[in-house]
DNA sequence: CTTCAAATTGTTATCGATATCATCCTGCCC
DNA sequence: GGGCAGGATGATATCGATAACAATTTGAAG
């Protein structure tokens, strides 16, 4: 039996030009054409529901041939549940925080969770405004990045009723769980592993405002322990809107060069900046490291191919994502059964490079 | 009026520890607080309807002292409109990427319109599934990129009836509109910019399959115009999986010296390839751009900080996102008015720098 | 003081799926 | 053969908002 080719003369100039005829195709009008009800269709559409194989089939033909796709708007309504899962990140075009929404997105894989993804730039305020924007499509559960928010997102988190995790840092009051690391331990770790290389005049290189929580973390990390080594105090340099380019590096290092000219080695807020300096040195003729060492963190896939390589805080910004979705999908399995607000501690090493390399200077 | 503080003795145990007492907060229950009907309470949500200022501030302080959160998912299944636009890059890693995902966004701020985002690593397979996914949630509009789709995809898009703007290339045989350049086209500016300033012996470096057709048609655009220009054949290698990586350039570079020694100049699918090919050389004691001149594409960030800084393409990044989504507007503020599918051509333009400079070697 | 149009608000039906419970059927066991 | 478990399927109410239309109020013009 098939369907005979209808001659439309009338329908070709209005009309949009696309097949737009099978714009109100709903699951009811599937079942009619297989013979059954609207109930077995939605039931044959997850793997779980009891149909008969056959009955599934012909159901699954059925969609095919007419090409019926599942409006999951409605089956949210109706199920409550969303089927997404929210993630802000402060910047997406910033490697290290899109490794940690590929993480999540690979970890949601196969789940039937869908990724809503916003980026903040860096701003509680606008941060404030993508989670109203995100609970409004009622996410299962939401991963945000760092812990300080404004006071209503906290409220509206709090009221949301759902899983929230922090990550890339341990915040002071956690909102539910966490996945992430000190900041400012690793930006220490980093100090005295170079300290017992023999460094001892020490620099840093920063962005200014206290926007990133976590570049002010790694911060406060060097000054303490510049001090704590009796090496103080810090040398430290404020250069620009957090987040700080690599452009913005090469100028830093040059402005904290000229204010303290025997510096021995520099830290950057993160690779790119660190990258940045590097290649300004160059530029300059200074040698790196051997007039100058310089490090950064989070170990970009550019500190390894760069020449000199960079030494750097390797940072697992795949598995923080992967880890906080993790958390998130054990907390909707539990239900409401109150899983423990955990703190996962993720790992962090320092990676010695070729910038920092003592027997090349 | 204030709400007593209620003494929840027994509900501290089997409960969720987070304030999961306002989930089920509708906005009939904010219309009955404040005393008007719910209907009164949606117009207020939204800025044209007809309400009274004096009523629709009361319903929002009603709003923000309850807690309420408006639920869309319940409002776009009578509405029909979903509120969402889907785009799907090849990656997030990918700063060029990211950045029309940036512009994407950024164009669609204000519109109450979301971006759902969701990335197919090169593979037309994952890209088909993705659009399923994407279609289930009935996006208005929807972003691709590239040309190369499956059958199945292209008829799940057809039957969708919403508006399809492929973008970053210009496809053969375009589904509806689009928003890119010719990526061939752009190429051979290159070859024949750098031909003009003497060059003679050109090496290229690509992926190996035709899966990142961007990267294809960069490769033909390149062996045509060497052929052109009378210095063929094109000495060219495929080396990896696309998107080759930095690491894989510096591999590249060394396997077609080896093959072909005398190359004069050597030009990459991308600046993450020509950034790592020139590390590589420079690790090996050659001089860029004295003994070996490379280029690349996509004019990355990397490519005018490092040193030497890269010769490159510059392309729109962040203007393909933008301009995707303003046409993508445009045709849905047209309605079913069929706006002619056009094609937008973005431009790019050659970016000399130092790692092709003659006057240099 | 009418009258009518515009502004404001309310009522009801509906979007398209799924939860829930009811029903039907099959086959197996005693 | 009766009874019953359990698999397969159907009927109906419902999720929470908005469309569409009705009703009411307000104000200005005549």
């Amino acid at each position: 039996m098939k369907a005979e080719p209808v001659k439309d003369e009338d329908e070709s100039k209005g009309r949009r030009l696309k097949g737009g005829d099978a714009q109100k195709l709903t699951m009811a009008e599937v079942a009619k054409y297989v013979g059954v009800s609207a109930m077995t269709v939605s039931r044959a559409f997850r793997q779980d529901a009891s149909v008969s194989e056959e009955t599934r089939k012909r159901i699954m033909e059925a969609v095919d041939a007419l090409g019926y796709v599942l409006d999951l708007s409605a089956g949210s309504l109706s199920s409550r549940r969303s089927g997404f899962i929210a993630a802000l990140v402060p910047s997406i075009n910033n490697s290290n925080f899109s490794d940690t929404a590929r993480g999540i997105t690979d970890a949601l894989e196969n789940t039937g969770l869908q990724l809503l993804l916003g980026y903040t730039d860096y701003s509680a305020e606008k941060e404030e405004k993508l989670i109203e924007a995100m609970l409004r499509r009622r996410p299962e559960g939401i991963i945000l990045t760092g812990g300080s928010h404004t006071d209503r997102a906290r409220r509206m988190l709090d009221k949301a009723g759902i899983p929230v995790v922090e990550t890339w840092e341990i915040p002071e009051e956690p909102i539910n769980h966490v996945v992430g690391f000190s900041n400012s331990e690793a930006m220490s770790l980093l100090v005295r592993t170079l300290a017992s290389q023999g460094y001892r005049r020490f620099g840093y290189i920063g962005g200014t405002t206290a926007r990133d929580t976590r570049g002010s973390q790694r911060r406060s990390g060097f000054l303490k322990t510049v001090e704590e080594l009796g090496l103080g105090p810090g040398r430290a340099i404020s250069f620009g809107v957090p987040p700080i380019t690599m452009e913005q590096g090469g100028q830093a290092v040059m402005s904290l060069l000229e204010r303290w000219p025997d510096t021995e080695v520099v830290l950057c807020v993160s690779d790119l900046s660190a990258f940045g300096a590097i290649m300004e040195c160059k530029r300059r003729g200074m040698r790196v490291p051997r007039d100058i060492a310089i490090a950064g963190f989070g170990d970009y896939e550019i500190s390894s191919i760069c020449h000199p390589s960079i030494t750097t805080i390797n940072v697992d910004c795949y598995g923080i994502g992967r880890q906080a979705a993790v958390r998130l999908l054990d907390a909707l399995q539990a239900g409401g059964e109150a899983t423990g607000d955990e703190i996962t501690l993720t790992g962090y090493r320092v990676v010695l490079r070729e910038s920092t390399d003592r027997g090349a200077r």
